[in-house]
This record gives structure tokens, sequence and C-alpha cells, in this order.
DNA sequence: TGCCAGGCCCTCTTTAGGGCCTT
């Protein structure tokens, strides 16, 4: 893949909105270059508030442990520092990119970074897979995990390995011999029906 | 007071509804 440097991010967060006052609690992710992991980064950060019994069970993340952690206006200033100007990857990248959005504009900082779904390509590449939740994908496709899940930097690895064979599967199904972000993020949002005429187009348009 | 996510995608669709995915 040319230009193949992306950061892959997931958040931990105290529910599903920012809309509705939810906050990050956590952030991991990873740098791929050249179809490796090459950097990774994590935090965790306080909300200011208490986080639920369901949080609390379903993240492994306790009141207690982020008592003590930074600020998250300081976790997403590192955090900025650390994505650079690289392409986004998320699983589900709606929900990431909200939160994202969310509390770098509480730091008074804009993304101008693209993203792309790894949930939207799944969907159109593994349309047999049981679900597309990123636990059974990673299972289905026999991918790497430490067997840790709902923390952001495990997710994050997961999401980014999950990455890495899409690009690979879209690569060969689809007979390229290198394969673009932009080409990846177009797929994912081709209408299923539309996508061998679309992906038939931009393979004459590179010769 | 009472309400409360949001985007994608399929279908018994488009004057809509409901499941999936993220925490």
């Amino acid at each position: 893949m040319k230009n193949n440097s992306v950061v892959v991010i997931d958040f931990e967060t105290t529910g599903l909105s920012p809309n509705l006052g939810e906050r990050a609690i956590e952030v991991g992710a990873v740098l791929i270059n050249n179809n490796q992991i090459v950097d990774r980064f994590q935090r965790l950060m306080n909300p200011g508030k208490k986080i639920s019994g369901f949080i609390e069970s379903y993240t492994g993340i306790s009141n207690k442990m982020l008592s003590t952690a930074p600020s998250v206006a300081e976790a997403m200033g590192e955090l900025k520092d650390f994505i650079g100007d690289h392409h986004l990857v998320a699983h589900n990248a709606s929900f990431d990119s909200r939160f994202l959005d969310a509390e770098f504009s509480r730091i008074k900082h804009k993304r101008v970074n693209e993203f792309a779904c790894s949930l939207l390509i799944s969907r159109r590449l593994y349309p047999e897979a049981p679900n597309h939740k990123l636990e059974t994908l990673v299972r289905y496709k026999n991918l790497k995990t430490d067997g840790v899940h709902h923390r952001a930097l495990a997710d994050a690895e997961m999401t980014a390995h999950l990455w890495m064979r899409l690009v690979e599967d879209i690569k060969n199904n689809f007979h390229f011999d290198d394969i673009t972000f932009d080409i990846v993020q177009k797929f994912s949002k081709t209408p299923k029906s539309k996508i061998p005429e679309v992906m038939k187009k931009i393979k004459d348009q590179l010769h």
C-alpha cells in the first residue's frame, strides 16, 4: 500500500454520545507503517465525573484508576501530537470521530485528518461473517490478539490487524498491484451493488 | 416535564421503520 502510514484509534468513554455530555476516559492508538505496527500510544484520562458501574465492568477501568489519571485536555494534547497529519482508522469510525472531535474542540483544536471505517469495509468485504463486531471479526479472520477486549490500546491493535487484512483482501480480490488509503476509503463508501463497477473504474484510471 | 446518539443499511422503502455497531 502506497502512502500507507495510518493511525488506528480507539476510545473508551463514559457513554455513547458526546452531545449528551459523555466524555473520553481512555484512548489507544497505533501507527502502522509498511504493514507493521511501529508505534503505540495509550492514555487514561480523568473525565471529571464518576463513571457508571456498567462502564467500569464493560471496560475494566475503575473510578479509582481515573481519579489519578491526567486531565482529558492533557491527554488529548499528547494524542494530537501522536496523530500528526496521518490518516485515521477506527472500527465504527463515526463513534470515535465524534469523541475525537468533541474532545479536540475542548482544547481548541480542529481535526483535519481523514477517517476510514473498518466496520463499513468489513460489511462490504465479509458479508458472510457471523456479525461485524470487532471481536467477532478478529476471531473470524484469526487475527492477532492478546485476548483483552474493551480496552483502548488492545482494541486499537486488533483494529490495526483487521485493517491490514482488509487492505490485503481488497487488493487481492480486485487485483490491484497496489492500493492507497483513498481507494480503501472510496470502497468503504460505495454501495455494495456498485462496488465492482466503481473498483473497475478506479483501476482503469490508474493506467 | 419529558425527551434523549447517530450513521449506515436493508426492506414488507423514499409520505418509514428497525437492526447493527460503537461505550
